[in-house]
Parts: C-alpha cells; sequence; structure tokens
DNA sequence: GGAAATCATCAGCAATACTGACAATCATGG
DNA sequence: CCATGATTGTCAGTATTGCTGATGATTTCC
C-alpha cells in the first residue's frame, strides 16, 4: 500500500473489541471510507514502524522514485500535504538518510529532494509488503470487481 | 454521509492547487481511500459545521437515533473511537444540548447517553445533507457497481 | 465478604495541521 | 536596470487529536 499524509490516526480496534459497524453509518460511503482508511492505516503503518519509518514516509519515497527528484512544495502538491507538514517529513526522512536535499542547480529558493541508496533499499522492502498486502486485501475480488472498485476510489479521490 | 472519528484531518486541497494523484502510489488501494477519506471528510466536515457540529458528533447521533441511548463505551465500540475521545465527544454533544447523560437506572457506573429532540433536529438536517452527498457522489456509478463498492469497502473496514 | 472487572473521567504526553510570519530568491514589467 | 510581486523553505505558535496511565465509583463473580 501507499503513503499517505502525516496526521494522527486512531488505531483499527483488536479483534477482541471489535464490533460490527452500525447500519445507520453504513449506508453512508464516507463512512465506510472513514473505516476502511481507519484499518488499512493501522496495518500498514505498522509494517512501516517494522521498517524504521511510517506511511507518509513511505508515500515521499514512492514519489521519489517515480518523479525523480523535486521541490518540497511539489512534493505536497502531489501527495496533498500541506507545504509545512512537508517540512517535517523531509527532515525526517533526511535524519533516517532515506532521503537528502540538494541545492537546485537553477533556482537558489529550491532544495530538490532526492532518494537515497538507502532510501531506494527501504522502497523495495515498503513495495514487497505493499503489494503483499494489495493483493491479500483485494483475493476477495474478481478482476472486474478490482477495476470498479478503483475506478470508484480515483473517482472519489477527486 | 455518516461521522468517522474524532482526529485531525488534512483539508482537500481547492482546485486551483489540486494535481492528478502519482501513479506509483494510486496503485495502492490503500492510498486511494486515504484520499477519498480525505476529500469526503473536508466536504462533509463544512457541511457539518454549517450545522453547528462536526463529523464525529453527527455520528454519534446517528448511531443513538438508530440503537437508543447506550453507555459512552458502547458508543465507542461501534464506531471504533478510542474510550476516552469519547467522553469530549459526548462532552461536545451535550454543550451543544443535541444529547444528554442520564443516569443508568440499574447500572450507576453508567451513564446513558440518550439524544434530544434539538439533536433529532439536527440529525434530520444532517442526514437530507447527507443523503444528497451520497447520491451526487454515486451518480457516476451503475446500481452494480455501489453494490461492489460497498461490499468492498464493508470488507476492507473489517 | 473480598477480588476482579467495568465505567466514566482526568491529567499529561506525543503527534499533527495549519496560520501567519520571515528571509532569500526569482520573475516580470516598466 | 530596478521595483514590485510571486515563489520557496522555514519557523514559532496555536489548536486538535489520540492515547497511556491513573483514579474513584460501582458492579459482578467467586
Amino acid at each position: 500500500m501507499g503513503a499517505d499524509f502525516p496526521f494522527s490516526m486512531p488505531r483499527f480496534p483488536e479483534d477482541a473489541e471489535r464490533e460490527p459497524l452500525p447500519e445507520s453509518l453504513t449506508r453512508y460511503t464516507g463512512f465506510l471510507i472513514a473505516k476502511a482508511h481507519q484499518r488499512l492505516w493501522t496495518l500498514f503503518n505498522d509494517e512501516c514502524k517494522r521498517l524504521g519509518f511510517d506511511v507518509p514516509c513511505g508515500g515521499v519515497l514512492h514519489l521519489l522514485d517515480e518523479c525523480g527528484s523535486m521541490s518540497q512544495q511539489q512534493l505536497g502538491r502531489k501527495l496533498r500535504i500541506d507545504r509545512t507538514s512537508m517540512v517535517k517529513l523531509v527532515d525526517a526522512l533526511e535524519e533516517k538518510k532515506l532521503a537528502r536535499r540538494r541545492d537546485h542547480p537553477e533556482d537558489r529558493r529550491i532544495y530538490l529532494v532526492e532518494i537515497t541508496a538507502a532510501g531506494k533499499k527501504a522502497l523495495a522492502e515498503l513495495q514487497v509488503v505493499g503489494d503483499a498486502m494489495e493483493k491479500q486485501l483485494l483475493s476477495p475480488f474478481s478482476e472486474d470487481e478490482v477495476k470498479t472498485i478503483r475506478r470508484a476510489l480515483l473517482t472519489l479521490a477527486g
């Protein structure tokens, strides 16, 4: 799975203390998405922690690997994260040596954030667990259904 | 739409500063759900604010109306919200006179949280905007597709 | 009757998002 | 060439939020 934005998410409760969701709310797509998010975030953030970082950092790594170095604001716009939140995110990545700030050769206002070798290694591990989780999560659904789900979520995400 | 949990959610960016989501992340269902959540939360929380409360309060109102009075912990278990967070949520509802704490007739440890007349009125308004938004969000999809989406989200929500 | 569990609450801690400022730098038009 | 405005990264400060760990009151169970 991919990353998101940096914010505090209530943990998905353990099996013992989990009840079925109430019908008055599950009839709303927004509630279902919120609760799905809560569960997937918990699942995936635990995996990220095991790898030494967290979900938002993982998202930045994915993006840097796909699109190459870019400024912090570009990162933020693509991930829909506030510019000031991005500062701390890149700070964290730099501290963990997963990315670094480089001077932009032509525009000295900009730091080009680039992924390091260690970052690529971490990303590779992340992709393994992400792909595995993705496969597991979607296993109950047919190929056509997955297409529908993806299209729907893309539309809802705007 | 229904409510969720009380926590700080980054705002969905305005049209002007919004970019398409990067492919390296949209291939993950978790990322799509996170970003859909971000958008729907922003849309719906704005509506709730207009009505004088917020998304989590709306969720409690829905639940109280469906299932009747119940203890705070029961509310929390059904909504998957931490017990200590529920205290402040009910505080807020009580302050706005949308719900109130009543003594449990048989168990004096428990407060029965019950919806007030004002709460029912607010809920009715909330349901109007919620149903309208639901209809609009799902308008691009066929009845069968909606079924698939709902089933998928229910499964993912656990 | 006593131990353990349950409920609501609170203080305190750690994250997080965002506003509004700031300095440095670039771009544009006159 | 210069002045104005826009852009970038940063930071301080504010407001929220989730949760841990404790407390007191009660109930349940043995």
